[in-house]
DNA sequence: CCATTTAGTTTACGCGCGTAAATTATTTGT
DNA sequence: ACAAATAATTTACGCGCGTAAACTAAATGG
């Protein structure tokens, strides 16, 4: 641990009286060489505490073991959480996890593609920003490097789709609110950045018809990536106006429902499926914040772990050579029953 | 935009017509080179959008562009927000930020650090796990690389520490709090990974005892970062034993906060500062969900903008090579009012 | 014990770029 | 138009490591 700087592997090796091309071979795995040799790196490691710069190290390599995670935006829960679990897929699978956020922002995203060229990445795990996405970048970042789409998908670019059934998620919820009381009215953004709120649109504008009702959707002002502020401010100018026509509010998304809660709290309506309560409210998505709401919100939740080990799986399959057809994988959410409908 | 391939400055700086250290000072500063030879570079670079590999770059500079930001966990909105904050600052000035997170983990902060080892970052902006860190690890770090701790400080290490005044936090709150109803308790975790709480609670401590009052620590189990559950269940044994000694709770942060507000509404206990209110309810930190909450939450912000500028100028300060004697700068937060309590 | 496998060493080159020194070409002032 | 100043080029080396080929030393097997 203590002893002289060590600077490269060049002075590792001299040290550890071993030759540098040797000690580049346990670096890449320690099992590949001879066990006496092995003890002596080990034992100049604990002298010497020396790890290789990892920059260097992918700079000439065949294959590197990076991998990088790219969503859309880091300050929103549901994406936090799901880069933290793909990160951990990948350290588990041995692979350099590197994680990027788009910050909302088209030109970042793009920025970050550049910078993963430069990363040598093995494969990358990317969830676009969606509807502003440049869609030419992506589709060409796509041909150089091994790339799985998930969460959110464009076109039919890449190695595969991995992501929610989004008509799933809707119908079954929207069923469920059907046979627990007055069938839902449809909250939303009237100009979603994600392709996935079209799709839950239009099921639930299905779902709605072929349960033989009238569907209903409020779609609010407000750009860009504040949900909760949207959701709040749409939510107390559609309660004043009388905008709802039922008494059960489906939310596109969570983060819309929480802030459509909050304005309800603040308008003095009680919400849930209680006697006292005057309107139900449901998301989707799961978001990590749903149980914390009040009342806590009854939501139709991402498959979080089967998304990310799905996703992960068919990555890690792409670079052990494993080939495969193009192919869009969409998973089944599952209805979270809490008291807020 | 088309053309073949350009697979380094070596063939980019031959379809230009450029020598490759021309080239070079170029992308290192377009002005540095004489007029017709940027548009010659900027016609070429039309062509061919050609990028120069940034970890290559970085591999042979003197002093590289990078700035590495560190924070204890990105799934919490607070470092989340401030990350985000943290990276404008860099790209606005012209740096390339990195960012990682140590997930709670203190074997993986130390990993974070030898990744940015690699980096060879000209500073680091790290935001320390706090009592689990590896203090050892911190400080050689610290020796090697400009760093400056922000959010949570640990011993005197680095260029600087940027803060909160965490003292001033409590104290400011716990006054407002005594002023305008009954002297709060405190709710905390008995055994918080964050020096800033054991901060707090002496602050309000210190203050109940200025102001003349009894004070009341209610400190929960709950180890790891799940505040918003530790509150959640803290929250409903504590209400159950009837353990609050006044209707007034101040929480050490406002992610417990929310946890708590929940358990109150599953207990059907109306919150707020209203008539039909049994318990007002604070927080600390301003975290961005705050406002969200039901009723929204008072608090005490951080000054989000104060800090992370303070934090990024002191840094390209002493990037730049501006030294300045080890100091610590704790900011004010600002009280925001809501109807929590 | 010697011949054969296996692992290690030397040597050499490459990755994609920064950077310094010496040289040559171009621009500027007059 | 010419000398001085400025910019570009050539040449050469370095960063920290991967990797391949040829060679040598050490571990096997009968």
């Amino acid at each position: 641990m203590a002893g002289n700087k060590i600077r490269n592997m060049e002075e590792f090796a001299s040290v550890s009286g071993i030759s540098r091309p040797t000690v580049s071979k346990y670096f890449n795995d320690p099992g590949s060489v001879r066990d006496t040799t092995r003890t002596r790196i080990e034992a100049a490691l604990e002298l010497h505490d020396y790890r290789p710069n990892i920059y260097a190290m992918n700079q000439n390599r065949k294959l590197t073991k990076n991998v990088g995670i790219v969503v859309p935006l880091l300050s929103d829960p549901y994406f936090a959480e799901i880069a933290r679990n793909l990160e951990q897929r990948c350290l588990a699978a041995g692979y350099r996890p590197t994680l990027f956020s788009s910050h909302g922002d088209p030109a970042l995203e793009v920025e970050v593609l550049y910078t993963l060229r430069s990363l040598k990445p093995a494969g990358v795990l990317l969830a676009p920003l969606g509807r502003a996405s440049d869609g030419k970048a992506l589709e060409k970042f796509c041909e150089d490097v091994p790339t799985l789409i998930f969460d959110s998908s464009v076109d039919q670019i890449g190695l595969a789709f991995v992501g929610s059934d989004n008509f799933q998620f809707t119908t079954h919820i929207t069923d469920y609110l059907c046979r627990t009381g007055e069938p839902p009215c449809f909250f939303e953004m009237k100009t979603p950045a994600n392709p996935n709120a079209h799709r839950r649109r239009q099921s639930y504008l299905r779902a709605m018809e072929a349960f033989g009702h009238t569907p209903d959707v409020i779609s609010v002002e407000g750009e860009g990536w504040g949900f909760e502020e949207i959701g709040l401010l749409g939510g107390h100018d559609a309660l004043k106006r009388g905008r709802f026509s039922t008494n059960t509010i489906l939310c596109s998304n969570d983060r819309l429902a929480i802030g459509l809660l909050t304005a309800c709290y603040e308008q003095g309506i009680r919400v849930g499926r209680g006697e006292a309560c005057l309107i139900r409210v449901a998301g989707q998505d799961g978001h990590p914040y749903s149980r914390y709401t009040c009342p806590p919100l009854t939501t139709i939740s991402h498959n979080y772990d089967a998304v990310s080990q799905t996703a992960a799986e068919a990555l890690f399959a792409a670079i052990d050579g494993q080939v495969a057809a193009w192919k869009s994988t969409r998973l089944e959410g599952k209805l979270i029953l809490r008291d807020s409908a």
